[in-house]
DNA sequence: AATCATCACAACCGCCATCTT
DNA sequence: CAAGATGGCGGTTGTGATGAT
């Protein structure tokens, strides 16, 4: 009945991964592409859990991953992103090719939360913070204010006004109390089509730094990219740029994305497999083939 | 120089929807 | 159809790095 566990538990490492394991697990996938996760650790010669390797490659290892802190731009789609779909983070990282939902919910917060806060608006809701006094008019009044802020973060709502991120406490002027309301699939449905649009222009507009505002421009102004993808079409950016399930896409994909940024230096039809087993890592974050 | 606090982020844990047997 | 594994996700923790005192 039911497959095979994932992992036994027993002998199992855990704890950070070492250089020489990256490498195994690089090795691997370049070879033979993504297959399955649990057979994954020990077809890699790796003594870890399927999970833990699909992790550290998603997170860590893919060749399409950018480093680095996030720009203003960035910074402030993922504002604008979490004020519609919440904590989900994985939702967000779709919309931000090279970024991962953990290495957003990082900087969330770790950054952002703790901006937002400052500017005194509210991180889960999106809304002007209320003193105490409103506070406790506002949940005497509401029927459903018990529900936690947690629940209340799971659910996507209308942003009442375009958050700027700013390095200086100023501009604190909008103070709305409006209390955000979780929105049915019809609202969000009819909300994805028109509001939404506006929104998502005026936040990006109003972000002036250059090239990262034009590349955030360009990717606001995708209506098919933000509006059908982010409400009715699931599919990944990176991850369909990125599809490794056989090792025919992944080699290919390797290639299409600028493999070399990540370490792995051009290799032939003919010698690849040989040289990518001698896969040199100098640090944590580079390979190259020697 | 030592100690403590804070930051940044990799990794783990538990839950859940989906899939397989 | 049921049981149980898988993969994915979000929340949380652990830990090294850095800054402040």
């Amino acid at each position: 009945m039911g497959r095979q566990p994932c992992c036994d538990k027993v002998g199992v490492k855990k704890g950070p991964w070492t250089a020489e394991e990256d490498k195994k697990l690089i090795n691997f996938i370049v070879n033979n592409g993504q297959c399955c996760w649990r057979t994954l650790p020990k077809l890699a010669g790796l003594k870890r859990c399927g999970k833990s390797c699909r992790l550290r490659w998603t997170n860590y290892l893919r060749p399409d991953l950018k480093r680095g802190l996030l720009s203003h731009s960035e910074e402030q789609l993922v504002i604008d992103l979490h004020a519609r779909l919440g904590n989900r983070w994985s939702k967000i990282a779709s919309r931000l090719p090279g970024r991962t939902d953990n290495e957003i919910k990082n900087h969330w917060n770790t950054h952002i939360k703790k901006k937002l806060l400052k500017m005194g608006i509210d991180p889960v809701t999106h809304q002007p913070l209320v003193d105490n006094h409103q506070q406790q008019l506002v949940s005497s009044s509401s029927s459903s204010s018990s529900s936690s802020s947690q629940s209340a973060e799971q659910l996507p709502r209308q942003p009442q006004q375009n958050l700027m991120i700013k390095d200086t406490d100023d501009d604190n002027k909008n103070n709305n109390n409006g209390v955000p309301a979780p929105m049915n699939s019809q609202q969000e449905s009819s909300w994805s089509s028109s509001s939404q649009i506006t929104s998502t222009e005026n936040s990006c507009c109003a972000s002036g730094d250059g090239d990262e505002s034009l590349l955030l421009d360009s990717i606001c102004s995708d209506e098919s990219l933000i509006l059908n993808s982010l409400w009715l079409d699931d599919t990944p950016l990176v991850d369909a740029l990125w599809d490794t399930t056989t090792p025919t896409s992944c080699l290919l994909d390797c290639q299409d994305f600028g493999i070399h940024d990540f370490g792995f230096n051009s290799f032939t039809d003919t010698d690849e497999q040989n040289s990518l087993q001698t896969l040199k890592m100098e640090d944590k974050t580079h390979y190259h083939i020697v």
